[in-house]
DNA sequence: CACTTCATATAACGCCGCTATAGGTGCTAC
DNA sequence: GTAGCACCTATAGCGGCGTTATATGAAGTG
């Protein structure tokens, strides 16, 4: 067993990498800074990761599953439509604390030697949609809306990863993350699927309201009132259908 | 004027490096690979595009400008919702066709220094979306609807990358497609609101649902919300002119 | 102790991006 | 026509990279 002192150079190897590329702003980090920073010379690495690739890949493979933990011990809201939402959104701010790791993970996509993580995101994010499911919320398999979503949400994340920090509007995400869950899910409480008796007027009238409430703001309602009316609304025009 | 018998070298490097982008599979293309196809010695080429970087920014950049003049090129079906249809199938087409470049152009984002592509793209379709918002086919900003659709566009098509030519699924791509498309814009073909004069559509709008709502309850709103929601729908209603 | 096994180090190879320097090549001025 | 001048291209090489052949130490086992 080691002490803290001094972890093993297999770990230093880990953390600097980790850590160089971090912070190297997208610029490929060499093999030499790695060995250089863990106080450890070449062949070192060779030995632990067999080359370079092995290395980041190993980076990556510890990052996923930091995000994966994250993932996984995010609490059950009982709602699984809420929980779609909670999901979304930790997977985008994971991207966005750790956005070289990120583009690594999400973005270098090679064909062929494919990140298993990706799948085993896509795996994750199925077992969720599998619980909404089961609850009768989902108009289309998990399979198919776990893929769906996770494309939406890494497309997302690229492009607030993309965009300064300061100027990011977390809205898109919002916006997005709506329109492929009511895309995917109903979000009535009760009796899912019903389209067919629903009269149609209804929902292009909420449809016909939202826009225009775009444009001009009632001075009617309160600021908050106006915002969960509008949510409503969306929730009354976006009755899935087709 | 050159005879087309021998392009000039600064063509014929940048041919060579499209082709070698496009064969090698996603590894990294050497200088020396291009100067070789291409006939040429290794000062050519950093006279003519200063930097390996340089280079392949031309060649994204003849790449990109190939996506935008296909883009432009398309008919314009008159209707607005049909054309958002055709421009993101033929985002994700490109991307197909061109899986190396597509890559390079939207997959492998450095911060900072941000392809200006990905910002034409989004003016692009920002365009498309100002026509639609003429027909007052939408419910949030052309703005904010370009780059939601973008960004799901983006990701969808990383994703079908991604995956094998044999089992890609464009299902996935009409399905999420239609979600963010819906999420985003009105498909109804008639008059959603007339929207001639700014206030009084709410007000048509809003007392069009209350009267669809009188014979039908959606299912979307518990009987407590609805009970609220109708509320506020007449206070909206029967806002005094203005 | 001899022996194996693992972990690390020295030194070097070959490829890479890039460039200091210099040699054509064609045009204009006289 | 040739001197001057921009432009374009080539020879040869530098320093950095990923990687490895080889050797050395350290730790467990008979």
């Amino acid at each position: 067993m080691k002490k803290v002192g001094e972890p093993a150079p297999k770990t230093r190897l880990l953390r600097a990498a980790a850590a160089l590329l971090a912070e190297s702003n997208g610029e490929p980090v060499s093999t030499r800074q790695v060995t250089e920073a863990a106080r450890v010379s070449a062949p070192t690495l060779y030995h632990h990761f067999g080359d370079k690739e092995g290395l980041f890949d190993a980076v990556v493979a510890e990052g996923f599953s930091e995000y994966l933990g994250a993932e996984r011990s995010l609490p059950t809201s009982g709602q699984p439509i809420e929980d779609l939402r909670m999901h979304w959104d930790n997977h985008v701010q994971f991207g966005l604390d750790h956005p070289h790791l990120y583009l690594v993970m999400f973005g270098n996509i090679r064909p062929e030697r494919r990140p298993s993580m990706v799948a085993s995101a896509e795996a994750f994010l199925e077992e969720v949609l599998a619980r909404a499911a089961e609850a009768s919320r989902l108009v289309v398999t998990p399979h198919e809306a776990a893929r769906s979503m996770l494309a939406a949400n890494i497309g997302v994340t690229l492009m607030l990863i993309a965009e300064p920090a300061a100027k990011r509007n977390l809205e898109l995400s919002a916006m997005t993350r709506e329109a492929v869950i009511s895309a995917v899910a109903t979000t009535s409480e009760s009796d899912p699927v019903t389209e067919t008796e629903g009269t149609p007027s209804v929902v292009v009238a909420a449809i016909a309201l939202n826009a225009a409430l775009q444009s001009s703001h009632p001075d009617q309602l309160s600021s908050s009132e106006l915002k969960l009316f509008l949510e409503w609304l969306q929730r009354i025009s976006s009755r899935s259908g087709s």
